[in-house]
Parts: C-alpha cells; sequence; structure tokens
DNA sequence: CTATTTACAGACAGTGGTGTATGTAACTAG
DNA sequence: CTAGTTACATACACCACTGTCTGTAAATAG
C-alpha cells in the first residue's frame, strides 16, 4: 500500500535513524541496507528508493548537521568585530560545547572518527571534511595575521603554527571525549584548556 | 612443497607486508583475506595456518611497532632524574618526530586512526590502545602532580586538565599530519607547537 | 631410512550482501 | 474517474568472503 509523502518522509528520516544508530553500534563497513531496513522497519526496497547506495545514504546522513569544523568555519567568517582572538576562543569553546549538548552531532561525529574506513567508497565525504577543516584553519591563520594580532604572538610562533595547534588541539579534545566522555567535563573544562592554548600562543593572554 | 622454517618465517611477513598495505590503501574491513593472500603471492591457506584470523592477522600487524602513545607511556615511567616537566617535553617531541622518521609507523597509525572501525570484531586491539593512552595520561597527570611541579601550573589549571590538554595537542597533531602531511614540518614545527603547550600550561616555561 | 609433522595449495559448502527488475496498491493530477 | 505515478515489497541473479577440510610434498626427528 502507497504512503502519503508525509510518510514517505517519516520512512525516509526511519531509515536515515537506523543507518546512524547501526553505523555508530557496528561500524558502516559492516552493517548492511538490509541491516538498516530491518532495524527501520521496512525493507532493502524502501531503501534504495530514497538512496541510491550505503555511500549516499551516508552523506546524506553526514548531511543532517554542521559538525564542529564547519560550524568553527562558518561563524569565524561571519563575526569579525571585537578583539579577533577573543571572538576566535569564543567559537572554540563553544563548538566543542554545543557537541557535548547534541547526542546527534556526538554520534555522528564518533562514526566519523571511529566508526568508518576513509576509503575511495566515502573519499567523497572524506574530501568534504578535508575541505572545511583547511577551510577552518586558513580562517584561523588569517585571525593570527591580522595587523593587530601578528605582533601579539609569541616568538618563535607564526599565523599558520598557531592556527594548527588550535586545530589540533580542539581535534584532539574533540577525539579523546568521544573516546572517553569520562575524560573530563565539556562544559567546565573546555574554556581552561582552550585558554592554555591561547595563552601559549599569545603574549598578552588573560581574562577575566 | 614444504618450505623450511625461515621461507615459513618469510611468507609470514610478506602476509603482513600484504595485509599493511592493503588495510592501507581499502580499509581493514574492505580487505579480504583472498585479497592480502594474493597480494603476499601466496593463497588463504597460508593465511589461515598462519593466523587465525583477519583479527588476530590485524593485532599480531599492530603488535610489530610500538606506537607513540605507547612509546610514551614506556619512557616515561622510565626517566624521573633531571626537571620533570622538560623530559616529558622532550619525549613528547622525540615521539612525534619518531613517527615522522618510521614509514611503517605512519601506516600502522594512520590505518588506527583513519582505516579501521573500532567494532567488537577490533575490540581487543581497541582496548589495548585505550589502556595505553590511559596510562599515557595517567603518567603525565603524575608529573604536572609533583610536589615540585604543581606550584608552577598556571592558576586554574589543575594537574589532570594540563595532562588531558596536552594529550588532546598530541593526538590532535599526530591526526592532522596523518591527513595530511603538508599541514607541517614534524621536525622543525613540533617543538613551537609543543612548547606553546606548555608556556600556557606552566607559569615559568622558557627554554634554551 | 622411515615416520611424522610442517607449511602450505586447492576445493567445498554455506552465508550474506549487492544491484536490479518486477509487482502492486494506493495516492494524486488532470 | 482514470492514468499515471509514487512508495515501496518481493524476487532474482550473481558475486564475494569465510571457515574448514583434505591433499601433499618436502622438511625434520628419531
Amino acid at each position: 500500500m502507497r504512503r502519503t509523502k508525509e510518510q514517505a518522509e517519516q520512512t525516509r528520516c526511519a531509515i536515515l535513524v537506523a543507518a546512524e544508530a547501526l553505523f555508530l553500534e557496528k561500524g558502516v563497513a559492516h552493517t548492511s541496507l538490509e541491516h538498516i531496513a530491518r532495524h527501520a522497519g521496512v525493507t532493502r526496497g524502501a531503501v534504495y528508493w530514497h538512496f541510491e547506495n550505503k555511500a549516499h545514504l551516508f552523506h546524506e546522513l553526514l548531511s543532517q548537521v554542521r559538525l564542529p569544523p564547519e560550524q568553527l568555519a562558518e561563524r569565524l567568517s561571519a563575526c569579525a568585530e571585537r578583539d579577533p582572538l577573543l571572538a576566535l576562543r569564543e567559537l572554540c569553546i563553544e563548538a566543542i560545547e554545543n557537541l557535548a549538548c547534541n547526542p546527534q552531532k556526538q554520534r555522528i561525529f564518533t562514526i566519523l572518527l571511529r566508526r568508518c574506513e576513509f576509503t575511495d567508497e566515502l573519499r567523497e565525504a572524506e574530501l568534504r571534511h578535508a575541505a572545511f577543516i583547511a577551510q577552518f584553519i586558513a580562517l584561523c591563520e588569517q585571525q593570527f595575521d591580522l595587523p593587530g594580532v601578528r605582533p601579539r604572538l609569541q616568538p618563535g610562533m607564526s599565523p599558520r603554527l598557531a592556527a594548527r595547534t588550535l586545530h589540533a588541539l580542539i581535534i584532539g579534545l574533540l577525539h579523546d571525549w568521544l573516546r572517553d566522555p569520562t575524560l573530563f567535563d565539556p562544559l567546565s573544562d573546555t574554556a581552561p584548556m582552550i585558554d592554555a592554548c591561547f595563552r601559549g600562543l599569545v603574549r598578552d593572554w588573560q581574562q577575566a
């Protein structure tokens, strides 16, 4: 029996939800479309109707949320008023806290970091991810290279190194926290850690 | 025709080499034992003779090298003379540089980070890895908590937060660099980045 | 020199997955 | 009201992979 458009959209969502759960539990490669269909209460026919194949399904799953690196890049390009470094600091903290408050983002980012193999099948998703990271680093570097900011860098620290350091710390924090959420509390511990990083990069770093 | 013991060991190595290359290229889950055997110039019979299954093969592949986190934990527990923080700094730098000079370690760490899905099949390897990370963080925390060190921490920075910050930076650096080796040069850029981190964690940080 | 074990190769059965093709009932456009 | 389309379910053909079993020649032990 054919469904109405709403119902169809509903099964599409159910398939995405099932895929998210199964990818997280068993990994992308070890999850078959049959598994996903069963878990969503449909058959593979429905899955193939809504999605071309597993790679496309994966891609649309990722499209549901803006990941932290993407958020950062987007928002950084927006606000340029105030102290650029303070703005950057707050965006970094906010991105991590935001992830900590959004379970779906946690799941999807966990899938990206620990439940999928970046091979040619998922190359598109990988490239997209890499592009956003490059964009983020470039924007960071740009912030550190502003005329009013650059002289504030510690001796021996270039804008590009500062940007790479900051990005590494953020990625490492996300990586560690998603692996073991008991390692630290994102809401209370993120700010001191990010501040420590800035303190090491910039001479006159202090906060209220 | 049966081989001598040396020859057998040789084919065992050939299988490991083939597995390493194929895991890196196509991911662990997408590499079959048939692929590995063919690539090594033998049949699956040989693979099953030397290894119980793919998970065990994977595990023995990892056993070939000490990964950076493991190295750190091992060496940190050894040397306790001198300034503990300087020793810690040098070990961190050395671990990253060491990875940069060892292509096999690069491949295996890349496989761990981006070419395998940590699901129940590989749970053993995952647990081992997690155990070493926990050990490293604990040792770092211990270093930062030494009576002569703890007062040197920046205000608002606890030993455990410092340890987690340092580990996140290292993991992030490795992750970023393995994803894109052009991001920075490990041999020249590692020290400034690690120093920046220490500078943000410790009050009186300066180097020669 | 014989018996036994080793180090594989090759074959087999079984499972599970993919992509596609077809069927079909119900929605929807005109 | 009826064509056409949509949203699937079902069936089919085909391949890939796994694990195991057997065969076997050569190394090795005694």
